[in-house]
RNA sequence: GGGCCGGUAGCUCAGUUGGUUAGAGCACACCCUUGAUAAGGGUGGGGUCGAAAGUUCGAGUCUUUCUCGGCCCA
């Protein structure tokens, strides 16, 4: 029997994807149609859906995070467009900064020439250039994923528009006030004079000299604390004359012992860490003693201290202040706090009202606040410090010791933390934080918890420092008065230096006449000139101005901002500083945040693990579809796991898909035939079609549900799951025998066909926003319009598809369909059939259920050459399976003891 | 070290306010098919729900401790 009787399935969509060939064609056709102009033009006056991007830092190939990022968004893009709205995606960068300037230096470093010796804006040229690279290769790698954006009119922030606009938002801050001068420790090499970031800081072995000291209980709310005095240990003892608060923590136990011993402090009582005692005993060679007081960290608030200098200027008080800092590895479990000389000290004397002050200048030397020892250099001040504790009977021990301590990468000479000027924009003075915290309560956030993040951040953090001394970024637009030291507040000031970055860029802050900046009002020699920068998250802070307020294709406030969970302390926090200083509310209706992509096991990326997967090389094996695929399985809320088993199931699963559409595709012969849904009448179809089209419709309910609730991974599971359950293992299996066998006019094979047509339709748009790719492959071998599938919209599932009586029917055939199977199964497991069409099924059924499926013909539902049904007293459902008999029908394979009744003819041949 | 979040089959995920023998798909095993064919179908095995203790008639779900992992901070 020749194959020219059956209808076989035909198509040119092949089973192999290629992906990794294909797409860059897709992304071509994109081009050559001009996909993202269409999409404006055919979306225009719709409402807006705006996700502003968040930029990426210019430097370095994309990672599997900053993949996973562009490709969320360009889900949550799609989505939104096929949704109807004008989903509008500018894509940005960050280029100010210092791993730029790094990188440049790098350069320098290799080829022998000296920073300090070229222009600066020689150097901001070469900055700007490497960013320049970089913003083009990851465009390039950012299209390739299949993210469909405006890549010609992207934003950076260092454009010169955005250079501007930064100026003029600090400019706001600084009018109103809330921008004022304040010192901060950062880390200082006082042989550069110069601050060093983390990255260039070495560590090696110094030997420092220690001392242990005591202060003086002045009041205490606990009577026994009278006279007592509390140790400390530092290595650095010329942090003392700076001191301003002694640290201790509230769950530490601590001694109270009288030394005995002939020495200073016979008679005195010293209170340490009970955990510290010995080691305290052991180094302050203390050999007599007794205990007299033991008590909890608790009991130690609200005291206040001498400074061990009090009798020679140093005559003010030393709070004693909680802080989980404080450890026993090792000291007294007290620590002494110079806020202007560490990180910590700092930030617990701010949170208590202790400002850090400018105690050592730029060179290394105490400045004219400190008594005794201004005019001093620092590193010459210990053994000075040490002989005044001796004369003032303060000294306890001192000693040596080494341990790794920051280096200068440059000149390799020790760092120390000095309080320098620096810039800050006040948490307070104008409801800042209070303002934040109402915008975050306006706020959606998915996942939910992102809220509660963001919040106690946004509680606890200290003033926002927004200076840096650096080079490459966007001048801090500040004259500071030479007469009075005060800051020049004028707005015409700040719009004069922003209309002339507007125009040349900022670089001209650096080398241009102050004159030019100050206009007529004022005299440059009245002024000295901030040469400070912005920092870069002030930058990318402002991008809302620069960006959704300033291009008329955007909008203010956004629709969404879409990072990695980290962003709650770096982009989602300073675009809401910043916009709430400036505008008083959010910059976004909505936050979406995802997790970080981990390997198989659930440990972070790294090369020492060497457990890193580029996105190139999953590009070049698998394709973008796969990785898309990747990204709306998993769960975002938490971290996202990934390695080659993981994508080889998503790959399996993208075949599953493949192969359901090329099923379609073969049965309608490439052919599509637009279903106007609206018109259909179900209740013409056969009952299979119609519960099929109830499937459909309960289908596109979860997915609006899952939509709603940016649920990607219980969306895709779920078109997914239609796939395999419900057409490639019962639908299409089903229908084979009418699509092949049935003649080309017969109403049901007709049906079947409307009803691929109706399939195709729905599933290539659901698909769309995650296949991106495979969806047009498919779209453009039906639609020869030159058009795109991302051009379309979901369809939308008529109510009348709905039909429940028949799903209640049909759960019930699925079940004894079932039980046929295993019956089916158990005859082949002993050899008597082997195809299901060697089988007829009897089957035997309660009353109630011969009712229900009166008009059913299980041999269709089951696929096998005949069944029927008998009576069944009781309520089982029984299944016996008999080997057919007879003649097999070379047409439809099925097997009678007399011709095949639908292919009679066949039989001659 | 601190704050926050998380750990359910090999994998990706479901598991309402605590309530039957903890589910799905994939993967796996075996079988069938050779008219979706580097496809398709059927059946089946697989989990001490990270660990321990507690509350309860009853805990994957609540509490505590521990452990492992992630992000942020120090």
């Amino acid at each position: 029997m020749s194959k020219e009787n059956i209808n076989l399935p035909k198509t040119a969509f092949s089973m192999k994807a290629n992906l990794p060939t294909r797409e860059p064609d897709i992304i071509n056709y994109w081009e050559k149609i001009g996909l993202y102009k269409e999409l404006r033009l055919a979306n225009k006056g719709k409402e807006k859906f705006v996700l502003h991007d968040g930029p990426p830092y210019a430097n370095g190939d994309i990672h599997m995070g900053t993949a996973l990022n562009k490709i969320l968004k360009d889900i949550v893009v799609k989505f939104h467009q096929m949704e109807g709205k004008d989903s509008v995606y500018v894509p940005g960068w960050d280029c100010h900064g210092l791993p730029i300037e790094w990188k440049i230096e790098e350069q320098y470093k290799k080829n022998k020439k000296n920073k300090n010796e070229v222009p600066i804006n020689e150097f901001r040229k070469e900055c700007r250039d490497f960013a320049s690279k970089w913003i083009e290769v990851h465009k390039e790698q950012f299209q390739r994923l299949g993210v469909i954006g405006d890549w010609n009119n992207y934003y950076s922030t260092m454009s010169f528009d955005a250079e501007a606009q930064i100026v003029r938002e600090l400019g706001k801050f600084l009018n109103e006030g809330s921008l004022y001068r304040g010192y901060k420790p950062v880390l200082w090499s006082t042989v550069e004079k110069t601050a060093l970031a983390d990255a260039e800081v070495e560590y090696k072995d110094h030997k420092s000299d220690t001392i242990y000291t005591s202060f003086e209980v002045k009041n205490s709310k606990d009577n026994k604390l009278k006279d007592v005095e509390i140790i400390i240990w530092t290595t650095t003892p010329w942090t003392i004359p700076a001191n301003k608060a002694l640290a201790y923590n509230k769950n530490l136990k601590y001694m109270v012992i009288k030394i005995e011993d002939e020495t200073d402090y016979k008679d005195r009582k010293i209170l340490v860490a009970d955990a510290l005692l010995k080691s305290v005993l052991d180094e302050c060679k203390i050999k007599k003693f007794s205990k007299v007081l033991e008590l909890n960290g608790q009991n130690l608030e609200g005291t206040i201290c001498k400074h061990p200098f009090s009798k020679i200027g140093f005559d003010y008080d030393i709070p004693m202040l909680e802080a989980n800092f404080v450890t026993t590895e090792q000291g007294t479990g007290i620590v002494h706090c110079a806020p202007s000389h560490g990180p910590d000290d700092f930030n617990l004397c701010l949170n208590n009202g202790i400002q850090a002050i400018e105690t050592v200048d730029g060179d290394g030397k105490y400045t004219d606040i400190i008594p005794l020892f201004k005019g001093m250099h620092i590193f010459k001040a210990n053994s000075l410090v040490i002989e005044k504790l001796k004369n003032e009977k303060n000294l306890l021990a001192s000693g040596e010791l080494i341990h790794s301590y920051p280096h200068s990468w440059r000149s390799k000479a020790p760092l120390v933390h000095r309080a320098t000027p620096q810039w800050f924009i006040s948490m307070e003075s104008h409801d800042l934080r209070k303002k934040a915290l109402k915008a975050i309560d306006d706020t959606k956030f998915y996942p939910k918890k992102g809220k509660e993040r963001l919040k106690s951040m946004i509680e606890t953090r200290p003033d926002w420092c927004v200076s840096r001394q650096r080079v490459w970024g966007v001048p801090i637009p500040v004259f500071i008065s030479k007469k009075t030291n005060k800051v020049l507040i004028d707005d015409e000031v700040t719009e004069n230096i922003a209309a002339i970055f507007e125009k040349e860029g900022a670089d001209c802050w650096f080398e241009d006449d102050a004159q030019k900046f100050l206009g007529k009002k004022y005299k440059s020699s009245d002024y000295e000139k901030l040469n400070d920068i912005v920092e870069v998250w002030f930058d990318s802070g402002s991008t809302h101005s620069y960006v959704l307020e300033k291009r008329e294709d955007l909008m203010w406030p956004a629709s969404m901002y879409l990072e990695g969970s980290d962003q709650h302390r770096g982009w989602f926090h300073s675009s809401l500083l910043e916009s709430c200083g400036t505008r008083g509310r959010a910059p976004f209706d909505s936050i979406l945040s995802h997790g970080f992509v981990v390997d198989g096991k659930g440990l972070k990326m790294s090369k020492s693990l060497g457990n890193i997967m580029a996105p190139q090389d999953i590009l070049k094996k698998y394709g973008a579809d796969i990785l898309r695929i990747w990204v709306a399985a998993s769960d975002y809320a938490e971290d996202l796991r990934i390695d080659k088993s993981i994508l080889e199931q998503h790959a399996e699963s993208y075949r599953k898909i493949r192969n359901t559409f090329r099923y379609i595709l073969g049965n309608i012969k490439d052919k599509h035939e637009k279903v106007d849904y609206e018109k259909l009448d179900p209740k013409k179809l056969p009952e299979l079609e119609q519960y099929m089209l109830h499937k459909l419709y309960l289908l596109s309910k979860n997915f609006n549900k899952n939509f709603d609730r940016y649920n990607f991974h219980a969306l895709y599971k779920d078109i997914l799951n239609f796939c395999t359950v419900d057409l490639s293992a019962f639908y299409f299996d089903i229908r084979k025998d009418t699509l092949y066998c049935d003649k080309l006019e017969s109403e049901k094979r007709k049906s079947t066909i409307l009803f691929l047509n109706i399939l195709l339709d729905v599933l290539l748009k659901w698909f769309a926003p995650i296949l991106s790719f495979t969806t047009e492959e498919i779209y453009s071998l039906v639609n020869k319009n030159g058009k795109s599938i991302h051009l379309e919209k979901f369809p939308s599932i008529p109510e009348n598809w709905k039909n429940s009586n028949l799903e209640t029917k049909w759960l019930e055939l699925i079940k004894i369909r079932d039980i046929c199977n295993i019956s089916i199964e158990e005859k082949r497991a002993s050899k008597v059939i082997g195809s299901s069409l060697e089988a007829n099924l009897v089957i035997k059924l309660e009353d109630k259920l011969i009712d229900l499926t009166k008009d059913v013909d299980f041999s269709e539902l089951c696929i096998t050459s005949n069944a029927v049904v008998e009576k069944n007293i009781s309520k089982e459902i029984k299944v016996e399976t008999l080997k057919a008999e007879g003649q097999k029908c070379p047409v439809c394979w099925k097997i009678n003891k007399d011709k095949c009744e639908r292919h009679p003819l066949s039989f001659n041949k």
